[in-house]
DNA sequence: TTTATATATTAGATATTTAGAATATTGTAA
DNA sequence: TTACAATATTCTAAATATCTAATATATAAA
């Protein structure tokens, strides 16, 4: 199969949003495009780190930019980024929901005290 | 902030979808659930490794499981994980294909041979 | 019980990712 | 030109993830 590589890309889309920091990014970015130096505020990281993040989701695509002055505004680049994280959230909170739910079940296999 | 735990939770299920072989084993399970033996076939790997990234998406709730005799029987445990699968395959292809017209804009600047 | 088959776990070596520190670049204004 | 603000890059060590090899467990059949 020669699609081997298109997997490892896709890989690396996954990896550009396995970061609690880089989904937070996302969610921020979600009303709409704001410059690096609002970013740093919301998210409270370095400008070094927050710049470090930005690049890796550049290069894979997730965000584009616009410079204006001094300024350089980050966006998502496509609005599926957001459906797909939100996908993946309610697959987690029905995942988290699920474990809540045994754990409730075995609270009830509990002898009274 | 409270849920910056949910911003990890959210990022460890992108971890386990951020591997080539996890994917592929994805793909390999939109058809339904199948053995493990016959997983290890389609994906070339060793039995080892392939039990082990299995276990990752157990525990992070992408895959269940069922027992039957000797066979152990995966599934995907959720269908928005190929809904979000193929939301960021799209934005892969998009983006590539946004290099290839940019690499072909390139190309149309150079000069007449 | 012993044996065979399917699957899971552990340990250790290697590779990848991350954050912080220092430094560089870009654009604007004095 | 120099100075300054916003952003980007590079380097490094620590933390994580991955693979291989060896070993363990579970179920069924003899």
């Amino acid at each position: 199969m020669a699609d081997r590589q298109l997997y490892r890309l896709h890989a690396s889309i996954c990896q550009t949003l396995a970061n609690a920091k880089r989904l937070e990014i996302i969610d921020q970015l979600r009303s709409g495009e704001m410059p690096v130096t609002v970013l740093a505020e919301a998210l409270e990281i370095s400008q070094a780190n927050l710049s470090q993040h930005l690049a890796v989701m550049r290069q894979n695509g997730i965000v584009a930019t616009r410079r204006e002055g001094l300024n350089v505004y980050y966006r998502l680049s496509n609005p599926k980024i957001t459906q797909a994280c939100d996908l993946m959230r309610q697959v987690l909170l029905e995942h988290l929901e699920a474990g809540a739910e045994l754990a409730r079940a075995e609270k009830r296999k509990e002898p009274r005290p």
